[in-house]
This record gives structure tokens, sequence and C-alpha cells, in this order.
DNA sequence: AGCACGCCGACT
DNA sequence: GTCGGCGTGCTC
């Protein structure tokens, strides 16, 4: 007997169901493998997740598997296992858990096939005769016709047989019910394996070799054709395509070669390779530096004993981090085990990829977003068939299905791409740090400004979920020295009139450049900044009238977009609400910052870097690309210029407005603001040029910006945690999202507020329930209801309360219960309740 | 989520 | 009188 969770990802069937194994399938089916089960009146996807003896009450009626999906399972019992607790951690339901797991190629869908069905007999002499629906047939309602078109063809998709028939549905649904045509349903991956024709030779190349020379004459493409393949036999098989086109013949050539009993034809799994014939430069590990030496000896001493631990590296930029990395995942390979490098999806650059390729060749499997479907399912199953000892990839890369992993690294471990937005909402560093316990493995998590939980962890030793070891590196791998930062106060340039973007001193570092031909890094830290329509008569603004946001202009289209529904209306020439004129787009965006460096410096050459820019596949890197190549002098853009970038000749930073994201309504805006600061700031001057950074500020006495400028990480976290410590914010305690939808406000209010109550209820049953104030180790607090940052989307409002709590209790558990029972009591099918455990978007 | 069963309006 | 609307309940 098998437990199967079933692709049905709602409450009712977030549980295992019991399925009989058929004998023939005894063999196959593990833990983690992925089946089709009969449930319901359908069949559907589904995971084993235990095996079990068949109930000695065999009373209840099992139904039993119908197939087997993979021959090699795609989950492993520890993923399984991990699936279960990421259910608990994130109050998601199992099968989100473990469908995330798997590529989405293996996420398939029951297919319905029509055909014949069988024949019972009335008669014993009926027992077989080809006719024996003869009988049942309606003389003249068309069944004769279909049922021989089902016959010749043995199966139909009922799709087939609506278009070949139209408007009999009815009689096709009586056949279906009179049993003369019957139904059957498998499940259909959405992407097959890719099977390419691959030649062989049948003989041994001395064989062959000694066979050329009887061929006749008449037979000299084939004789060249087999000469080549002999030729070849280093590189055996070869693709048939690739033959045919290295020596312009046919594949009837090949073919009689295969005839004659020389060669082979045969469908091979083809694997999508998608760094096929590039060529990785061969690193060596380089010399260590002392503070490096250190970290990597505390790292391998863990990984020698085969332990679990975590480590914090906590290196300035151009320390050398990555060379750490790479040298323990030497050590780990030789160990015979397994790692993986998370990355966040826009550091994964072909640069990024070419550290880890050169080091250690085609053992390295690449998983990221910008793969087609098909390629991710190739470099899945290079980890899952044991053929990649490293996978390299984004948040989901942590479920790699190796065997035996010996070290997670985690780099730019402070990240907010690493939280999954959607569920299952899990954070990669939480999920890495649970499976290296799995797996007895170590796990490194890198950065330069340490997300303060992952710090403050580190530094008290004590908390509940995980306790880093803190290594520390201060100095840079190549002794240069980090760039000095001037902070430049906006405020005094407005009162002595300036009113451009650009301060004066701005302005003249990039003349500088551009005279000496240097190059320099524009940002425009757009969060928070949109483009949107205002009317400056009565301060209309267009908003989205399904999601209560304003629309951001775009002037390609020349209309109004909604961020988060995508709707879109024709920008206004006049106020639609007073009819004023003075209507136009507000707002900093790269293309004004564009315009405005055009102005002042005619001839300019700049490459902008935004979403509208960016969303081409492939063109972040050509753009990339073309600035490293000094086709323009200036790159502008957001965030995304200040990730692991590293040009030799940008010697000049500068940070148009410092201080947008810090005003926004998210208890880590100071701390993002300043992890924004230090990542451009380290990005000036890493090689012989010195470099220098500026950063325009309306508020220039911040505490974040200050010490972003002074590189001062201590003296930052120092300041910040004692205002977490204050308020009541994370690390000090941890928090749990929830937020409520529906299309009716007045009952969403109701529910909302009736969901508070509860969570006070429980949580005071159990003892838990009082202000984070008091000094009790347990705590439990809820906030709210009030209305969600974005109060409307898709016609939809929100509500939200937030619980903060901290100490050993289970307050996830509580709050799933408490959601369900509103669920039961609201007797609304349409009110969704959404947990985010841990959120790291707040707006 | 689907899919079937089941109980009330506008059509041959 | 039937076709079909979508409420509601179940899935080993």
């Amino acid at each position: 007997m098998a437990k199967v969770i079933v692709d049905v990802p709602v409450r009712d069937t977030d549980r295992p169901f019991d399925y009989l194994i058929p004998e023939s399938m005894r063999a196959w089916i593990e833990v983690g493998s992925r089946v089709g089960v009969p449930f319901g009146h359908r069949t559907v996807q589904g995971f084993v997740v235990g095996l079990e003896p068949e109930p000695a009450a065999a009373g209840m009626k099992l139904k039993a598997i119908q197939e087997v999906l993979d021959v090699i399972p795609p989950l492993s019992e520890e993923l399984v296992e991990l699936a279960g607790w990421m259910s608990r951690r994130y109050a998601c339901r199992m099968i989100t858990a473990l469908q995330v797991m798997v590529p989405t190629a293996l996420k398939g869908k029951a297919e319905r096939f029509i055909s014949l069905g069988t024949p019972q007999p009335k008669e014993p002499e009926d027992l077989y005769s080809g006719g024996l629906f003869e009988l049942e047939l309606e003389p003249s309602s068309g069944e004769r016709a279909i049922l021989d078109f089902v016959e010749k063809k043995g199966e139909v998709t009922s799709k087939q047989l609506s278009r070949q028939f139209p408007d009999s549905a009815p009689v096709i649904k009586s056949l279906l019910r009179r049993g003369v045509l019957q139904e059957n349903q498998s499940i259909k991956d959405k992407l097959q394996i890719k099977t390419l024709k691959a030649v062989d030779l049948a003989v041994t190349p001395d064989e062959a070799e000694a066979a050329l020379a009887s061929f006749a004459p008449k037979a000299q493409r084939q004789r060249e054709v087999l000469q080549f393949i002999v030729e070849m036999k280093e590189m055996l098989p070869l693709a048939l395509k690739d033959v045919l086109a290295t020596m312009q013949v046919s594949a009837a050539t090949v073919k009689g070669l295969a005839d004659k009993g020389y060669i082979t034809i045969e469908d091979k799994e083809a694997f999508r390779d998608p760094y096929r014939g590039r060529w990785f430069k061969p690193s060596d590990p380089l010399p260590l530096t002392a503070e490096q030496q250190n970290a990597y000896d505390r790292i391998v001493s863990v990984l020698d004993a085969q332990r679990h631990g975590v480590f914090l590296l906590h290196g300035v930029t151009g320390s050398g981090k990555t060379e750490i990395y790479l040298q323990s995942i030497q050590r780990c390979i030789e160990q015979g085990r397994q790692a993986i490098v998370l990355v966040p999806e826009i550091s994964l650059t072909p640069q990024m990829v070419e550290r880890f390729k050169g080091r250690f060749g085609d053992q390295v499997a690449v998983m990221h977003s910008r793969l087609s479907g098909g390629e991710r399912y190739d470099e899945w199953r290079k980890i899952r068939e044991g053929r990649a000892a490293v996978a390299i990839g984004a948040r989901s890369a942590v479920f790699a299905p190796f065997a035996k992993i010996g070290l997670i690294i985690m780099d730019e471990e402070h990240e907010t791409s690493y939280k999954q937005e959607e569920s299952p909402k899990y954070h990669a560093r939480d999920v890495a740090v649970q499976r290296a316990m799995q797996h007895g493995a170590a796990v490194i998590l890198g950065s330069a400004t340490p997300s303060l939980e992952s710090y403050h962890a580190a530094r008290s030793q004590a908390n509940d979920e995980f306790a880093p070891m803190l290594l520390e590196m201060k100095a840079r791998a190549l002794g240069n020295e980090l760039p000095g930062v001037q902070i430049i106060d906006m405020r005094e340039e407005l009162k002595e009139g300036n009113r451009s973007m650009f301060s004066r001193s701005l302005h003249q570092a990039v003349a500088a450049r551009l005279e000496r031909k240097e190059q320099t890094v524009l940002l425009l830290n757009r969060r928070g900044y949109s483009t949107f329509v205002m009317c400056r008569s009565c301060g209309y603004v267009a908003g989205c009238p399904e999601c209560d946001i304003s629309l951001t202009y775009h002037q390609k289209s020349n209309n109004l977009r909604c961020h988060y529904c995508g709707y879109a209306e024709p920008a206004p020439s006049v106020c639609p609400e007073c009819g004023s004129e003075h209507i136009r787009y507000f707002g900093t965006g790269t293309q004004r910052v564009e315009e405005e460096l055009a102005k002042l410096f005619p001839g300019i050459r700049v490459i902008r870097m935004d979403v509208d820019t960016t969303t081409e596949k492939g063109s972040h890197e050509k753009l990339l690309k073309q600035f490293r190549d000094k086709k323009a002098d200036v790159l502008l853009g957001t965030q995304m210029v200040a990730k692991g970038l590293d040009f030799p000749d940008v010697t000049l930073v500068g940070v148009i407005t410092a201080d947008s994201a810090l005003n926004l309504p998210d208890f880590r805006a100071a701390e993002k603001t300043f992890q924004l600061l230090t990542q451009v700031a380290g990005r000036a001057g890493r090689h012989q040029l010195p470099g220098e950074v500026m950063i325009q500020s309306y508020t220039p006495d911040h505490y974040s910006i200050i010490h972003a400028s002074g590189h001062d990480y201590d003296s930052f976290v120092r300041e910040e945690l004692k205002h977490r410590r204050n308020l009541h914010y994370p690390p000090y305690c941890r928090l749990i999202l929830v937020t409520l939808s529906h299309e009716q406000l007045p009952f969403l209010v109701r529910m909302a507020e009736n969901m508070v109550s509860v969570l006070q209820g429980k949580a005071r049953q159990k003892g838990w329930y009082g202000s984070l104030d008091r000094l009790t180790s347990d705590a439990f607090d809820v906030l709210g209801p009030v209305a969600s940052p974005v109060p409307r989307i898709k016609n939809r409002y929100r509500f939200q309360c937030m619980i903060k709590w901290r100490g050993t209790i289970d307050a996830v558990g509580l709050v799933r219960e408490a959601a369900e029972q509103l669920e039961d009591t609201a007797q609304n099918p349409k009110l969704q309740i959404s947990i985010d455990v841990d959120p790291q978007m707040l707006m």
C-alpha cells in the first residue's frame, strides 16, 4: 500500500491517500515516485510519500495505482521529508512543497483517450466476434462511422473526435454510457524527453576499416560515410544530423550502411546543454591570504568531520569569498559528496558560471530562470542521475536532487530574492540549513552586508533556529583600498538654485570621466519612485480602477499601465477631472535621467538598464558586454547595476538619490539602503584605477548613508539593532503576515476582525498571548487588522494582520488553525487567506 | 481543482 | 414536458 499526496491543492485533500500497488509496479515504486492515480472521477498525478504493508482490515476498498510516471523517482525520501518540514514551517500544502522541488516539465496533467469498449457477451456463443457491437448499434445515427474511426485509430482524444464528427456529442455520450466506447485517462508530462537519432558502429573499427576496401564502386558515398564514422570513433555515438550535415549526404545513404549491418541508428536521449560549445578557461586554486586561509581552515574542519555546521562569511567586497567557495567545494567533491551554490538570480551571470565551470568542468549543472523548460529539465536530470557534483542556481536550486550533499553555499546571503513570494513562501536560507542538517552538511552564508537576522544569530549564539559561526574578512584580497565615498546634500543644491537632478559635483565628476575616457555607473533607486501621471492644476493622479495603485507611464506605447494586473489605458492629454492641460509625468525614471544626461553632455553614450530594456532573453548580458567593451561612457540603471559587476575602467559610481528607498513604509528600509549603497560603493576602483563614489541625498545625516559611506558595517548594525530592539522587530521577534482578500469590503473587514480575535483567543488559551514588552521568553502579539499596502488587486480587497512572536512556541501551527477555523465559519469559498511566515515584502 | 449529482427557469 | 443553469459535496 502506498501513501500518495495528490495534485489537488486544497485543504480537504492535503493529506496522504492510500492506494494498492499492483504486483507489476512493485519494483518501481519508492518513496518519491511520481504516479498517476484514480481520484474521484478522474486521474490525477501524485507523489508517493510512504509505503506500508497492506492493512489487515481489508474492509475498505482501496483503488490501485494506475501508472508510474518515471523510471527514476524524481524525489528521494530525504526530499519528501524536507517537503513535510516545509509544509509545517510555512503553513503550505504538502503538494505545493513537493511540486516546487521538481522541474515544471514534470507537472503532468491527465489526458483522456477514447477507445473501443470491452464487449460484454450476452450469449456464450458471442464470446468473440468482430461484429459483436453490431447488435447494439443504432443503424441510422452515424454510430457506425464513429466506431469505425475509433477502431482505425485505436485511441483518440475527445477533441479529435469532435473535430471529425461535429454535433455528435450526444451520440458519443450514449456510446460511452452503453460501454461500446470507453474512456481512459493517463498522465501526460508537459515536456517530453528529447531524443535524437544517433549513429554508432555495429562492428569494431578495425572490421569496418577492413570492410571499406570491399565496397562496390557504386557505393562510393556510403564508403566515405563509413570512413568518416571510423575516423570519429573516439566521439561515438554521433548525432545522425551531424553526420548528414558534415558529409552532405542523405539519410538514405546512412540507412544503407545500417542495412548492411556496419552501423546502428537508434533513438538516444538528447541532453540540451545550454552551455554547449562554450569553452571555459580552466582555473587553478589561487593562494589564499591569511584571512582567507583562516576562514577556509574553519570550514574544512567541519567538512572533514562530515558534520552539520553553519558559517556566516562576512567579507568586504573584493575580499575573495568566491575563492573560498571554490576551494571548499573542491574539498567536498574529493570526499565524494556534492555541493550546491545558491546565487541571486540577478548575479547568475555568464562570468559567474564561468568561474565554476572553469574550476569543475562539466561536473557543474546550472539552473536558472532564463533556461527553457527543457534545458532546465535536462540540467536537473544531470544532477538526479549523478552526472553532476556541483549545482549552481537561484533559490530553487536548494532542492537539487543530489544523493549526498556535503556543502551548501549561499552567496549574497542578505538578498531578499531568496524568499519566494508565492506559495510555498519559503526562504532558501532556512531550507538550506534544514536540508544540510538532514545530510550532515556544512552551510556557508556569504555576504559583505549580512542580513541582521543572520548576523545577530551568529553574534548571540543563542538563536533557536540556527547559530552560525562568524568568519570575518576585512581586507580586500588584492590589497587595494575601498573607494572614497562623498555624500552630497541635495538640499544645499536646491538652496543654491540648482534644480537639476545632478549636483554640481556629480556633474563635474562625470565630465572629468568623459575627458579621461573612463567609465561611470549611475544608479537610480527606482523603488518608491514611479513615473506616474499627475495634474498640476487639480492634483488628479491616474490610478488603476482595479488595484488602487497609480498607473505607470510607458513612453514607447504612450499609455498608462498597472504594474499589478496589467490594466492599460491611453495616456491622457488633458486632465479627465478638470480639463487642464497641465497634466504630465512625474517621478524620475531612468528615461528621464538619460534625457537629462543627453542635454548636459551632448554626444554622451549611455546604456540604460532597467525592466524596460532587459525583458528580452539575454539582453541583460548583451548590455553589460557592450559596456565592458567600452561602447558607452555611462551605465545607467536600477538595482540591477549594483550587483556583482566588475568593470576595470569604471572609476566613478554615482547614486542619483540614495534616500528614495529610505522613506518607504518598511522596517527594513534602512537596512536595504545600507546594503545597496555598500554594494555600489564596492563597485568602483576594483582594479588599477582608483575609484570614487558620490551619493546624492536629501537626508545625508541618516545613519545608513553615513555608515555606508564609511564602509562601516559594524556601526550600522549596532545602530540598526538598537532601533529593532526598541520597536520589537526582527531579529528580536519573528513575523507572520496574514492577508485576507474578498470582493466585498464590508464582509472582508468583518472577517479580518474575526481573524484577529480568533488569533488572540487561541494564543490566550495557550498562555502565550501578550505584548512583547513583557520579559517573557514566549510571546505572541497580533497587530491589525489594517488595509494592505496595496488595498485592492484584481478586484479583490485586501486586509492584513501581522503577528509578532518569539520563543519556542508553534506560532505557525496556531495561525494555520485559526485560518482553517475562519474558513469553516465564514462559509464563503471566495474568502482567501494567505499566510506568509517571515515575510520580506511588507509593502 | 474538477467532476457529478441535484434541484429550478426558458425552450422544442 | 426536457436542456441546462451553477450550488454543494467528494475524492483512498
